[in-house]
DNA sequence: GCGAGAATGTCAGCACGGTGACACCATGAA
DNA sequence: TTCATGGTGTCACCGTGCTGACATTCTCGC
């Protein structure tokens, strides 16, 4: 579960940085880039060193839409940071599959495992088609023992997935599947849409899929939302976290 | 949600000295024994400035079984540290009460709140008479900006407690309710005892009592665990975690 | 030793969500 | 165009957990 995602114009912007660079600049606007997902700056503005030793030590990796980036029980050996697209992470195949949830770009992951020195718990599998950036165990761990602003800023971003993950309990705990589905659309939402299947949507919440679409028909009827092809838009934001408990 | 227990040896041994200091290196050892709190040492051993630093900044306070520590929906103010006693985060009251964790000796809370400057989501209060160390925003701030050991260390323990909250989801998401006694049991038992009266471990499930009740019953016919007043031992830790799912 | 307050044990009826199954529809590759 | 794949819509049956209520038991302060 990593939370910690720009608000979108940063992201348009950064992306088309990163998009138009020359290859020389690249490495920087990419660390930059980074930083900028790693907590906020106020507390602990980022040194033109510190930038230089995070973009000399950031790896590019591609991977084809369904494939693994990593299996569960796997020790963590790197931090990965989307750059575009999406990877689901999940746990358990079949009917009792769980995904506990969905990285973005601007997303990391892999670094909470890394401090701990513990297995990936679950299985991280694009999408679609993405682009990931890596930082290796020793250098993540060269970074934080030698940048403070780095390490302040990454407990920023470790302590906002923290509160996310503690939100998303709450949202769990005591709340029928009405408002439970109210709440993750809500949560999961880019630009007035959730671009996932009903499959993965239900298996967000722990539920089987007819139970979950009982409930998305019933909020389309009553013009909340609405529901497509692998896609659910929302219509109505306000009337939809009324129903969220 | 803070989950970063001390082994209890090394308890033991903080709590006995915290007992038998005398007053004028009281300060310093309560320091050493927070700074075991937050995070393990092998990466960043503290200086003993730092460790100064830390012990010029704690306050010590008592708080009496069933007062209030703070209320959900308070900026956070201070970082509370237990030292003796424990500590119940719940959100609603009455029949909606949802607990979402109990602070153990040795546990941390507000800081998350604090590095991401928003209200306490719960409200904290004492299950029986405690003592609490804080540290205030500013030299929390001032003690993360300065001192890297520190801010690394910190770091350590929110990725612990964000590792323990992925974790308590995936217990909640797609289990039975059985499975969830069993795995909610283990995690919370001390010395083989879980020491809360079944409306509160209800309230962690986000389950009504009486549904928790016919587990435990069920389970205790098993001769799994000991169904007691306000408590329940756990009789067979390896045949509960079978349960588990 | 007694009583107030708190915790546990239990029940019958009801609602909600799981189960497994099947028909239909959207999408993209051959 | 056709097909394979994967997503959606819906159903009847059944089990599990919720509701509200009440009796009982335990603990602790007086």
């Amino acid at each position: 579960m990593a939370l910690s995602r720009l608000p979108s114009a940063a992201l348009d912007q950064a992306t088309r940085l990163l998009g138009t660079a020359a290859a020389g600049e690249m490495a920087i606007r990419q660390a930059a880039w980074v930083a900028r997902c790693v907590g906020r700056g106020e507390a602990a503005p980022l040194t033109s060193e510190a930038l230089t030793a995070l973009a000399a030590t950031l790896q590019r990796t591609h991977v084809e839409r369904r494939a693994v980036v990593f299996h569960g029980g796997q020790l963590a050996r790197t931090v990965w940071i989307v750059q575009h697209g999406r990877v689901e992470l999940s746990v358990g195949a079949g009917r009792i599959r769980t995904v506990v949830g969905v990285l973005r770009p601007g997303d990391v992951d892999g670094d909470v495992q890394l401090l701990l020195d513990m297995a990936m718990p679950y299985t991280a599998r694009a999408l679609e088609d993405t682009t990931l950036l890596s930082l290796s165990a020793s250098n993540f761990e060269r970074l934080l023992a030698t940048s403070l602003p780095i390490a302040r800023r990454w407990l920023s971003s470790v302590a906002q997935r923290l509160a996310a993950s503690q939100n998303r309990l709450l949202g769990l705990l005591g709340h029928s599947l009405t408002e439970q589905v109210a709440q993750l659309l809500l949560d999961e939402a880019v630009d007035g849409q959730v671009a996932l299947p009903q499959r993965t949507l239900a298996a967000m919440l722990g539920v089987q899929r007819p139970s979950l679409n009982k409930i998305l028909k019933d909020l389309e009827r009553e013009g909340l939302i609405r529901v497509r092809y692998a896609s659910v838009d929302i219509l109505n934001p306000a009337g939809l976290s009324e129903r969220t408990g």
